[in-house]
Formats: structure tokens, C-alpha cells, sequence
RNA sequence: GGGCGCGUAGCUCAGUGGUAGAGCGCUUGACUCACAUUCAAGAGGUCGGAGGUUCGAUACCUCCCGUGCCCA
């Protein structure tokens, strides 16, 4: 006997249970010998130190869909997982804990601070990854990789060192963004700009051989570093001083006038102080001109001995001194505030000091190249593709990119610097000895961005730059699903390290998702407070109604909210769907049943609308819309099967016999289809049913996708939407008439087409069931008096009544529908009229407007008669 | 300043060159033997505005308004 199921679903009975279950069973896991098609992807690799957010959740959920979806189309399936190392943050977060316990990552040196990462790295690096799996994502664990791996490191080195004899990485001075908290450069990318009150100084420098000039700034305590000033070469106000020399207030040093096209007339006074040691436009002036570059700021944000009196002193008491010398000196000839866009560290926030320092740099135009090709070939393809212009753009556009960081944790750049004849050795191995002999070699102390290794991630994951059989199979990965907010960051530069070292785009299409905002459509933020955590969402709803929640009601590359509400109702879908099969299982054996062709118009429509949903959602699939699918999943398995084929062979399915037989085998195969179509999207809910089920294989993860294989039966289904009209029109009737759901009543369906009349007599038995019919005439009768009446298709529908009618409501019913109808039959018979819609738009068009045209007609002509019948 | 979204039912959002949809909310009725986390019936929209293309525009084009983001 089928097992008992309770009357509600308890996700958090089964879901762990049944992860368990498929990990042990080793259904994640890619065989890579396999023949047949081949479906990968890498996931996003999650800092190792983090915590799931709403973002990974959506993110995870749409690749568990697809690998879920290909792995039950046969394709064998790579979902590859892993986390990535998170540089800055986790040193940031270990260095927060060094300094609780009193020490820090100075006192203990290199060594023993990166003994203390790992641990940190041992202790919470499972967590998200636990997290993953709670949400029932179908990782293939056998692979998990991290990004400090032995294997992926040799990625790394690899790469540098071949871009480095390639000429694409250099070693230079040049002006970056530097963050004082994380206390390292950053890439441009990382500054984040906000508009920010400030002031724009108006300072009087005075000209060598008389005179003076004004200049604005907001900076005034950079003027210690200025080494010109510069004119736009097209200003006639200051042409005269180009080529002359100005002197620095307080310091008094002498600079020249340039002209520079940077220079914006209309901005401030027209002439700008320029400061190449702190300042990437000027500094970009400076290299145009061969400025010197005077550094009075250092990486604390302290005054340098170059700042003259101010030295030692922190940047902004610099400034604070620097205006109040300059107004005591008379020199302030302006104060005004102003907007401006200031730069922030893009993850501590902290205002960004662009400094020169020494650096490594990848030059990212010839990289750039081939990843743009590779677009305009259409090798790679956008979701939603308005983001490939983006990354066109972003790619046109290119700067170099700042690699170094001065940081420990990471990988450690791969050069040594000799300090005996001054070299620098790029090397893969530690080289013992310098080319002049000299065993005298120091390594840089920097680490690479973390980008650098991530941009690897698609490649080095796979084992890369060995060729492994991971790699001949797997690579390059068929998706990259991620968040728009790391377009550049990590898709632009996989794409560009990916086409440089393979040749190919180590994928071919790039999925995007938006932001998951609060119900307010706020960003989350911690310090808002207002973030959700997935897994609390978890615990309480379950992980399907969560991923359901995510999934619906968006698109990719749009912003969603999320609200408890959506997951209430994704959990109230579980209990539905649990139920419905609750009410199967209660009426099966334990064997599945033996395939019976229909019996009856019910059966060939739900198998029809099966088939029809079965095309739908695989196609959506194909077109990554999630939100789509799961809607089309929803509404068979909901609004088809539950609302009406349950609902209809609830008389049927006791009896023995044919009709019976035929009841049952639907009853059982629509379900078991449905749950496979569902299952990408629930899986927990889905196995724990299947399971409960008669089911052939051990698991409805590795069960077949179902294809669309039922004979088309139209004359038979056409009869069944018949009876699903008439069933309204019979239901709303008693709505008015305000009948108790149990009391049985007479109707008469008055018809005068045959076609209308069979399809009534055909699906008789469910009329009577679904809309509580006692006695069911058909066919041309008189019209019973008194009735209450409504408007079927090609019939009119008769409630022949004993007590009281009310006509006005009545009335007032059909003259609404009166309405609609003529409104509808004017548009149609309007444009049926016009020649020129005759003639260009196609036959088909033409022949369902007119085919509508008769409906309405003929709907319009019955509410008229009716509504004669009541005066 | 340049670029890109968004504006559709009370709310949150799908969608489409040819009948405007969902969830939630709302109104009415029902604890009907799978499910009240349910069922049935219903109300509610000149698809932001103005032009244009088209036989036909909510959808395509232009401009405008509102709103958000990215890049400088």
C-alpha cells in the first residue's frame, strides 16, 4: 500500500535527507568519459570568508536549474564549485581578530600571519559552502576548488609569467588609487565615486615678472606638491602667461604656465594648479610636459618632508593649516561650496588617495582585442544582451589594470629583484641565482589582485595549463551566470585571460542577474540592517519556496524585491503540489499503472496540456527565462491538473474497468511528468514525491527531462474547453443565485449546433461533477420559465427556477456582458471593413477575425434574446 | 556631460506587432471526503504623455515628463 502522507508539506523533514542522498549516490558528480553531449559551468566563487546573501541565493538557484535541467536531458553535467580567496577582505577581517587578541599582523610577521589566514580559512571556509548545499544546489563536489589550491596557483604563475614575456606586464611608478584603511593600491574599478560636499578654493598664485593669477581648487593642501599651473592653449585670458612662471604660495617655489588641453575654461577660474604626485590628471599634464612629481603625501596620509613646514602633519590638519596660512597671507580669494565627486574605497569606503607608487600593471588593450572580437563574432552572447553593450563599451574604453597589492594574502608576485646588479627575474620557479651570479635575491612582496586568479577561474578550475581530461572535456563551460555589479570585474576579464590562453571564450553565453532589493526596493546593506538572511528563509519556508520566490517575477539583468509574502505563497505552491499528489497516491497502488490510452475527453486534454507545457518550458529554459518557466510549470500543474483533471476523475478513479484504468494511468502519469518538470525548480519537494510515487531509476535528479509524445486530439479537447466554458457559465449562475455548494440543480443547455450539442453529451459526466448539475438536458427544448440564464459558447445556459428570480440583477448581468460583447464585435467588424486589412495582414489573422467576428456575433445575438426573454 | 534601464491592476512585477496577464491585496460565497497554506465566483487597467511608422502599436522609431543605475 502507498505510504501515509501527511496533510501538509514539512520541508525541513526531508530536504537534508534527500541532499545526503543524491551526494551519496554520487549524482553530482561528472563523468567526464562519459559520451555525449556536455553541459559545464564554473560557479561564481564565493569569498571563502563570506556568508550567503540573497544574490548568491538567486545566483545559485538559476545554475542549479540549468544543471538540474541538462543533467535530466542526459547531457553530462559539470557544476563546478569552489571559493575564491577574498584578498583584502580576509585580511582585513583576520587583521579585525589579531587586533582583539592584542597583536597584529606586523608583530607577527609574514609567515606566522599566514598561518593564522589559513586557519581562519579552515574555520569558516565551509560555511557558505554548506550554505549552498542547503539551498540544494547540485555541485559537483569531487572537483571543489579554491583559488589558493596548489593547482590554481601554478595557473596564476603561469600566466603572469607568460604575460610578463609577452611585454603585457610591467612594473612601473605611476599614480593609483590607494586606499589608507586597506593600505594598498586598488584598480580603477574598485573606487567607487559619490558626490560629496566640499569647497572650491579660489588661490591667488603670483606671476614671475608681476601680476597674479587665481586658481581653484579643492585640494589646497596639494599646492606644497604643485609643479605648474596649467591654461586651456584656446584661452586668450591667460595666453599671455604660457611659457612664464608662477610662485607657490607658502613655499614660494617657482612652477611654469602650460598649456594643456585637460584644462576646462569654464571651470573655476581657467587656470588649474597642477599636481602630478597627487592627482591622476595632473599627473597625466605632468607626463605630457615632463613635470616633476613633489609627493607631500604619504601612504598614512601624513605630510612629507617635501610639504616643507607642514610636514608630519595628517593630510587634512595640512589642509586645515594650508587655508588658514594662505587667508593670514591674503591669499584666499574665494571660499564657495561646492559638489564634487570624490573617490571611496569600493569595500572599506574610505576616500581614496591617489598617490604614485610602484606597481604592477597588466596593459589590457591587446587583451582587449580578441575579447571584442570575440563579442562582435557573436562567440559569446549576453542575457539580457543590452549588458553586452556595456561590456563593448567598458572593453572600447579600457585603462591599464593595478595587479599589486600590498597585502600577504594572496598569490605572491613571482619576481625577484637582485641586489647586486639591480634585475628583475620573472620566473615560475624561485630562481637560486641572478643572471650576474649574485644569490643575492629578494622576492616582491606584494600579491596579485584576487581578480587576477578569478579571471583564471573557467580554465584554472579544470586544471589548466596542464591539458587534463577536465579540461578536453568541459572547457570552455557552456554558461557564466553572475550579478551585472561584476560585469567588469570578473566576466570582462575571464573573457579576456580565457580568449589570450585557450583561444577560445571560456564560455558562450554570459547570464545576468540584478540586484535583490528589500520590499521597499531598498539596496540591502548591513548597515542598513535591512538584509535578509537566506537561511533563515530556509529554515522557515524550505529551500524550494525560497528559490521559487527568487526566480519568479524576474528577469535577467533586472533588480528584484524580495518579499516574505512571495514566499509565503512559493511555500503554499509546495503544500499544493504535495497535496495533489497526496490525493494520487491515496487513489494508486503501488505499482504503477499500465498505460491506457484515454477513456475519456479529460484524459486527452490533460495529456495535451501536458505535452503543450512540456514544449513551453523547455523552450523558456532554453532561453534562460526562469521566472517564465516556473509560471508555466505552476500553472499546469496548479491551474490544469490540480483545479480541473483532479477535480474531474474523482468519480472515475475508484471504478474498476477500462474507464477506470484509463483514470488511474493519467491520474498517475501526468503527475509523475509534472514533478519532472518541476524539479529544477524544487527539488527537494519533487524527490521527496517522486519517491512516494511508482517511479522507475533511483532518483528524479537523474530521471529523463519529458519530451511532448501525445497524439494531438483537437476534436476531443475542443469538446472539453466546451465543457470547461459551460461549467462557468453554470457555477456563476449559482453564484447569483447564491445555491449551497451541495444542492444538486437542473440545467439545460440550449443549443442549436450539433457540433456544440456533442461535445456537451461527451463530457456530461464532468458538467454534472464540477458544476453539481442533478439533471442535464441538451439540444433545442423549449425555454424553460422561470429560469435564470447566461451565455455559453453557441448555447445559452437555463437554470429553470421554482422560487424568485431576481430579474434586475440579472439583467444587469447580461447587459454587461451585452456590452462587451457589442463593444468587441464594433472593433472586429470595423476592421474586418477596411480593405487594406483584407489585403496585408495575413490570411490567418484575417480568418480568426472573422471566425471571432461570428462568435461575438452570435454571443451578442443570445444575450439580446435573453434579455427580451426577461421585459 | 555620455550611455543604459524602468514607468502595465491597489502593491510587486511578467509579457506581446493582431482577445492585456500572474502573485499578493480587495469583494462575495463555501471548513465540498488531497489541500482553508484551500475551492468557487467577482470587481479592478485610455499599458507615463505627445507625435511618427504600420492594415493594425501597450510593444517598433522620435521627442517630452518622472525615476533609477553605470561611465566620465
Amino acid at each position: 500500500m502507498a505510504r501515509e502522507m501527511a496533510s501538509r508539506y514539512q520541508p525541513a523533514a526531508v530536504e537534508a535527507r534527500w541532499y545526503e542522498f543524491w551526494e551519496r549516490e554520487g549524482f553530482f558528480t561528472a563523468d567526464a568519459s562519459r559520451p555525449g553531449a556536455t553541459f559545464s559551468m564554473a560557479i561564481p566563487p564565493p569569498n571563502v570568508t563570506g556568508v550567503l546573501h540573497l544574490g548568491h541565493a538567486l545566483n545559485n538557484t538559476w545554475q542549479d536549474i540549468l544543471a538540474r535541467y541538462h543533467r535530466m536531458r542526459g547531457d553530462v553535467t559539470l557544476w563546478l564549485p569552489g571559493t575564491d580567496h577574498a584578498g583584502i577582505a580576509t585580511q582585513v577581517l583576520v587583521e579585525r581578530e589579531l587586533s582583539i587578541r592584542g597583536t597584529s599582523r606586523a608583530e607577527l610577521g609574514r609567515e606566522a600571519f599566514l598561518k593564522e589566514v589559513w586557519a581562519f580559512r579552515e574555520r569558516h571556509g565551509h560555511i557558505i559552502l554548506d550554505q549552498l548545499r542547503r539551498l540544494g544546489c547540485s555541485l559537483d563536489w569531487s572537483r571543489l576548488r579554491f583559488t589558493l589550491d596548489e593547482g590554481l596557483a601554478r595557473a596564476v604563475t603561469e600566466v603572469f609569467v607568460r604575460l610578463y614575456e609577452e611585454h603585457l606586464i610591467y612594473r612601473g611608478n605611476y599614480i593609483t588609487n590607494w586606499c589608507p584603511f586597506c593600505a594598498t593600491a586598488i584598480s580603477d574599478i574598485e573606487v567607487d565615486y559619490d558626490d560629496e560636499t566640499g569647497h572650491l578654493w579660489t588661490v591667488r598664485y603670483d606671476v614671475a615678472g608681476g601680476g597674479s593669477v587665481r586658481v581653484a581648487t579643492t585640494r589646497p593642501e596639494t599646492l606644497l606638491g604643485d609643479t605648474a599651473l596649467a591654461v586651456h592653449p584656446d584661452d586668450d585670458r591667460y595666453r599671455h602667461l604660457v611659457g612664464k612662471t608662477a610662485r607657490i604660495p607658502l613655499i614660494g617655489r617657482e612652477v611654469p604656465v602650460v598649456a594643456d588641453d585637460y584644462v576646462d575654461p569654464a571651470y573655476g577660474t581657467g587656470v588649474v594648479k597642477v599636481t602630478p604626485a597627487h592627482d591622476p590628471n595632473d599627473f597625466a599634464i605632468g607626463e605630457r610636459h615632463g613635470l616633476p612629481r613633489v609627493a607631500v603625501i604619504d601612504t598614512a596620509r601624513r605630510m612629507t618632508d617635501a610639504a616643507g613646514p607642514y610636514r608630519g602633519l595628517e593630510a587634512d590638519e595640512a589642509r586645515a593649516r594650508v587655508v588658514q596660512d594662505l587667508t593670514a597671507e591674503g591669499r584666499i580669494e574665494g571660499e564657495e561650496p561646492i559638489t564634487h565627486r570624490v573617490g571611496h574605497c569600493g569595500r572599506c569606503g574610505t576616500v581614496i588617495e591617489p598617490l604614485v607608487t610602484t606597481q604592477w600593471f597588466v596593459k589590457m588593450e591587446p587583451l582587449a582585442e580578441p575579447a571584442l572580437h570575440a563579442y562582435a563574432r557573436e562567440e559569446v552572447r549576453f542575457v539580457p544582451e543590452r549588458l553586452g553593450r556595456v561590456y563593448e563599451h567598458w572593453l572600447t574604453n579600457i585603462h591599464d589594470w593595478c595587479i599589486s597589492r600590498q597585502q600577504w594574502w594572496g598569490h605572491r608576485i613571482p619576481a625577484w629583484y637582485c641586489d647586486a646588479c639591480g634585475a628583475t627575474l620573472v620566473r615560475r620557479e624561485p630562481p637560486a641565482a641572478c643572471e650576474c651570479g649574485s644569490t643575492q635575491l629578494r622576492q616582491d612582496d606584494d600579491v596579485l589582485d584576487t581578480w587576477f586568479s578569478s579571471a583564471l577561474w573557467p580554465f584554472s578550475t579544470l586544471g589548466w595549463p596542464d591539458s587534463t581530461a577536465d579540461l578536453e572535456r568541459f572547457y570552455p563551460t557552456s554558461v557564466v551566470s553572475t550579478g551585472y555589479d561584476i560585469l567588469f570585474f570578473w566576466v570582462a576579464r575571464m573573457l579576456m585571460q580565457g580568449l589570450h590562453f585557450t583561444g577560445e571564450a571560456p564560455f558562450s553565453v554570459v547570464l545576468l542577474h540584478g540586484l535583490i532589493r528589500d520590499d521597499e526596493g531598498r539596496k540591502m546593506s548591513k548597515s542598513r540592517g535591512n538584509g535578509i538572511d537566506p537561511l533563515e528563509a530556509i529554515d522557515a519556508y524550505g529551500a524550494d519556496a525560497l528559490r521559487m520566490a527568487l526566480i519568479q517575477g524576474n528577469t535577467p539583468g533586472n533588480d528584484s524585491r524580495y518579499s516574505v509574502e512571495r514566499v509565503e505563497s512559493a511555500q503554499h505552491l509546495g503544500n499544493k503540489v504535495w497535496n495533489a499528489i497526496r490525493f494520487v497516491n491515496m487513489r494508486l497502488g503501488d505499482d504503477a499503472p499500465r498505460p491506457t490510452p484515454p477513456a475519456r475527453p479529460a484524459d486527452a486534454w490533460i495529456l495535451e496540456e501536458r505535452d503543450r507545457t512540456v514544449r513551453t518550458v523547455t523552450s523558456l529554459l532554453e532561453d534562460f527565462e526562469f521566472g517564465e518557466a516556473a509560471r508555466a510549470v505552476v500553472d499546469f500543474i496548479w491551474g490544469q491538473y490540480c483545479d480541473w483533471y483532479i477535480e474531474m476523475v474523482k468519480d472515475r478513479v475508484g471504478e474498476p474497468g477500462a474507464d477506470g484504468d484509463a483514470a488511474r494511468y493519467t491520474l498517475w502519469t501526468v503527475a509523475e511528468t509534472g514533478l519532472r518538470l518541476l524539479h529544477p525548480f524544487m527539488p527537494f519537494l519533487t524527490e521527496e514525491l517522486w519517491q512516494a510515487l511508482p517511479h522507475e531509476g533511483p532518483s528524479i535528479m537523474v530521471a529523463p527531462w519529458p519530451t511532448a509524445d501525445a497524439p494531438a486530439a483537437s476534436a476531443e479537447t475542443d469538446g472539453h474547453r466546451l465543457m470547461q466554458e459551460t461549467v462557468r457559465v453554470i457555477r456563476t449562475l449559482r453564484q447569483e443565485l447564491g445555491v449551497a455548494p451541495q444542492e444538486r440543480l437542473p440545467v439545460l443547455v440550449r443549443t442549436e449546433d450539433p457540433a456544440v450539442e456533442a461535445g456537451i453529451r461527451a463530457n456530461e459526466a464532468e458538467i454534472r461533477l464540477l458544476a453539481r448539475v442533478s439533471t442535464l438536458a441538451v439540444g433545442g427544448g423549449d425555454k424553460p420559465h422561470p429560469a435564470i440564464a447566461g451565455v455559453g459558447p453557441g448555447s445559452t445556459v437555463y437554470v429553470p427556477l421554482t422560487g424568485l428570480v431576481d430579474l434586475e440583477r440579472e439583467r444587469e448581468r447580461l447587459g454587461r456582458g451585452l456590452e462587451e460583447a457589442v463593444r468587441e464585435r464594433a472593433r472586429l467588424s470595423a476592421r474586418l471593413a477596411d480593405a487594406r486589412f483584407i489585403e496585408r495582414a495575413p490570411a490567418p489573422v484575417v480568418a480568426e477575425t472573422q471566425s471571432r467576428l461570428a462568435g461575438l456575433e452570435e454571443r451578442e445575438e443570445r444575450l439580446r434574446a435573453r434579455i427580451a426573454d426577461l421585459a
